[in-house]
DNA sequence: TATTGTTATACTCTATAACTATA
DNA sequence: TATAGTTATAGAGTATAACAATA
């Protein structure tokens, strides 16, 4: 049982260290036809992902790194046209950032080139297969993001 | 099915995030009670795993590094006394990198910390749960490999 | 006075290039 | 000449601190 528990988190080093790495990022991007950066991506996958324009702030929580990168990152996707800043008419110190088509475009490259590599892993296996590892996964990130939010507030 | 793809990528990307950031290891290295930096504890984490003393470069490729990262690790661990260097018989060249008792003791401190919150984010899960996720993300891990093995030797 | 975001700076992690020594 | 490893250097990615503007 504990080798089982063993195997799990071996397993998910191993996904994420190659995932991690830039070459991977680099090969990917190049495969794609961009030149993008790891942030870059990441945050209009984010984007995408919500489907609303948000605040630097709420970018910076759902990415787990602090505002000031994304600010940066930002500031630069703006510059080439992928995002585009609107002051929030709720509150006037914040903006709320949302993609643009061209963005968006790009933000669907990104997520697709993704979701290729899990698709081309995965195109082997049972529907049953897929549809285990999509549930437990979904719960895994639920409730270790719950842990290690809590136990950030602690220390 | 495709949106069961999409999900599948999100966790665990929200896994990765959680993980990857520098407050995740502060914290868990000072539950720990360590002063140890996330390479570092790749390293060791990788020799215990292993259970021998290995190559350079035999850890820079199971963690996708180049060497001359491994190379420096290496020397600080071997400084602070955790690791040796042993000249590889059978290549002049080479050396062997093993872990020292106290090496050992680090290693399993770093890999318990990181098994321990995989293990309490599963702790109310079915047993069938737990052993389909280390299945499925065995298999996961050694496909996904696989092909990110090949399409960077083409590149 | 607290909060949103930005600017400026520094640190951590990793890659590339040039070199040494053995094969 | 090819390979294992090291040294030196540079780059990507992220954090912390100090600040501006609005609430």
């Amino acid at each position: 049982m504990d080798q089982d528990l063993a195997s799990t988190v071996a397993a998910f080093r191993a996904v994420m260290l190659t995932l991690k790495r830039a070459k991977t990022h680099d090969m990917m991007a190049t495969v794609a036809g961009m030149r993008i950066d790891q942030p870059d991506a990441q945050v209009l996958i984010h984007l995408l992902d919500a489907g609303e324009p948000r605040r630097v702030g709420v970018i910076a929580q759902a990415l787990h790194v602090e505002s000031p990168h994304v600010t940066r990152t930002v500031n630069k996707l703006e510059g080439q046209g992928m995002l585009e800043r609107v002051r929030d008419p709720e509150d006037g110190r914040a903006w709320r950032i949302g993609l643009t088509p061209k963005g968006t475009d790009v933000a669907q490259v990104c997520m697709r080139v993704h979701t290729e590599i899990f698709e081309t892993a995965m195109s082997t296996w049972s529907p049953q297969d897929r549809a285990d590892l999509t549930r437990l996964l979904g719960k895994l990130s639920t409730e270790m993001s719950a842990i290690l939010e809590e136990r950030l507030e602690k220390a």
